[in-house]
DNA sequence: CAAATAAAAGATAAAAAAGTCTTTTAATTT
DNA sequence: AAATTAAAAGACTTTTTTATCTTTTATTTG
């Protein structure tokens, strides 16, 4: 079991494949997308009609139509991704399922657990969407295999 | 979505629960653990006797029997509790789900996510299964709500 | 405006995780 | 040895996650 979910893996991983595709203009079709991130095409486009209405991806139809980002999502940090997708349980819930995370009666991993926690909210709210570009396009990172 | 599986969450929370509760000796069965720790008996059954089988907590049957943790278990990291249970994806596995972590083709987040697996794998590895037996038996930690 | 294109929406399907129930086996006590 | 106790094992159900397929809607281009 990874830290996000398969459908947020595929989420992170498309919007970053988008946001380097269309950094210089156009759109990028859901066939480019899902081969691009090697991921199954009908789930992927779930997901993203998802982020589309949640304003996190912009799509427009018809030809030449597509996935693009705007200059404000580019700006935006991966935590609002993983909301979007998995909810905030990673950045608020207990560690080992306690129905509440608290200092008042914590379970034994919290004072530990929680500087961690607030490491992983820390990555990913300082990393914006638009971040790798660079990388992404010189090949230096991948997003699939 | 958490970091560990609910099957794992209560995982860690019985075996805290069997170490505290048998410290100073004697056998604690399936119904008490349950209750300690909110987790619904059959299931917790089903981890327990898993957890059994590889040696991770011990168990005795019939009258005065249940479960129990000998001294060499209670040295135990909680790694081993997590890679029983959950494997080792979260130690090893890609934070976006490349098949594959590695220096050569990183995803994006490969550089700053290792670290923090890192501490992950350090706080699990370094956390003793008896542990908090001291602050359990004090009521200064909490296994369930 | 007709044809073509591409995403949106909706209805299913398959697989995995979580949870339950029943029967069996082993140990203890009388 | 018989009765009792408690975990082990196995079969089964439900829920959630992951994945697929079909139809509809919107946009563009000729
Ligand atoms: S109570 Fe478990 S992490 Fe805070
Ligand atoms: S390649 Fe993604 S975390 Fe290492």
């Amino acid at each position: 079991m990874g830290v996000f979910s398969k459908t947020c893996e595929y989420a992170i991983r498309a919007v970053f494949f988008i946001a380097h595709k269309t950094a210089s203009g156009g759109r990028v079709g859901i066939k480019e997308v899902a081969a691009g991130i090697d991921s199954p095409e009908p789930f992927l486009a779930k997901i993203l009609q998802d982020l589309s209405r949640k304003g996190i991806v912009q799509s427009a139809k018809g030809p030449n139509g597509g996935f693009y980002l705007d200059a404000d999502a580019l700006k935006r940090p991966l935590t609002d991704i993983v909301e979007a997708v998995d909810g905030n349980a990673l950045f608020t819930g207990c560690a080992l399922g306690l129905k509440q995370c608290s200092e008042v009666k914590p379970c034994p991993l919290h004072g530990q657990f929680k500087i961690i926690r607030g490491e992983i909210h820390e990555l990913l709210e300082t990393t914006k969407i638009g971040k790798f570009n660079q990388e992404l396009i010189l090949g230096i990172n991948a997003l699939k295999k």
